[in-house]
DNA sequence: GTTAGAGTAGACAAGTTTGTATACTTTGAC
DNA sequence: GTCAAAGTATACAAACTTGTCTACTCTAAC
């Protein structure tokens, strides 16, 4: 693997464990075993890092969960396939992921918060994408765009709570209970 | 006001704008305008004052969603009330809890999410508090327990996605969407 | 008026932070 | 084999971190 990579990978990992601001420079290349000069050599600040790691946690988790629900050729069997995905996730079955610890995203926004942070706007642009994949998926299935938006925002709406509520009620069945409500109501 | 009260008021709006680890003692006694002693004699170490945070985070919050509540006399209108909250905090028309930054214990616990730290433990029994809240209330209303219990990890997951996506995806209309749901398949 | 408790102001210690600079080594293309 | 690019190791600067300490001041009770 290249440096820069390595450090993407060291770096993710590690934010995502301990988040941002707990995690410095030295203790990243003490961890990856690259050299302070190398780094600086591929990202001109820790701010340049962190942006390349939330450009890479996009790529893994759009590609895992498009990969997740790619064979769903009905509404009902994205829902089912989608929060089986979920579920993958917070029982740590997915190991491109990492061990879950919540929304790397929405970790990150924490810390940087005010809206017109760069960092917070590529968090908020991940999550538009990820509703854009939904609705595209779902308006396969139906004629009916009133129907398909109104079913994205319910989709986009328990994600959130499971991932939220498997992080910090440690609930993890969350997902599961969440298709239940959906298929109730659908 | 005494100066504990005012470090800790100060502190909270610090931490849940900024996070904890990026805001530093030096920057809260510049705020509250209070001296590093006094301080350091109110609470033996910032980690004290983080879980003093926590706890009157904890107390300011249920104080706002019991009282939004309290005049529910069916389980619709506990569903509606508690909803209303809600949006009213979302869209800040909640002086209690500050301007919305999302869930101050996710956030919190993001940057603590080792599930043995004594911060990220308090965060998870503010949740399970919340949780008892509400199925204490809703189970004046019915004597299906167990439908009692569905109904509570429906209204959680759901508060929980609300939050979230009001946060990292700004989207104020969460909470409205989110009683929608609850409303076709109750 | 005296006195104890609480607060102020700020210097200081020891360690950490990001980022730069220097001197040396490895590696791959030609 | 040469040479440039990339990497290593590490010292260093400047700022910042938490927490301690000293000397002074304010305030309220008696």
């Amino acid at each position: 693997m290249d440096k820069k990579s390595l450090l993407i990978e060291t770096s993710l990992k590690l934010f995502y464990q301990d988040g941002i601001h707990a995690v410095g420079i030295n203790h990243i290349l003490a961890t990856s075993g690259v050299a302070k000069k190398t780094l600086y050599n591929h990202f001109e600040t820790k701010e340049a890092l962190i942006q390349a790691c939330v450009i890479e946690r996009d790529k893994r988790f759009m590609n895992w969960l498009s990969q997740a629900c790619q064979h769903a050729h009905s509404t009902s069997q994205f829902i089912e396939f989608f929060f089986n995905a979920l579920d993958d996730w917070i029982n740590n079955r997915v190991q491109a992921l990492g061990e879950f610890r919540g929304c790397f995203f929405v970790n990150t926004s924490a810390e940087y918060s005010d809206l017109d942070n760069p960092i917070f706007q590529q968090c908020l642009q991940h999550k538009l994408k990820v509703k854009t994949y939904i609705e595209n998926s779902l308006s396969a299935f139906t004629n009916d765009i009133g129907e398909c938006q109104q079913l994205t925002d319910q989709l986009i709406l328990l994600k959130e709570g499971v991932i939220n509520s498997a992080f910090i009620m440690q609930d993890k069945q969350a997902a599961l209970k969440a298709m239940k409500i959906l298929k109730l109501s659908v």
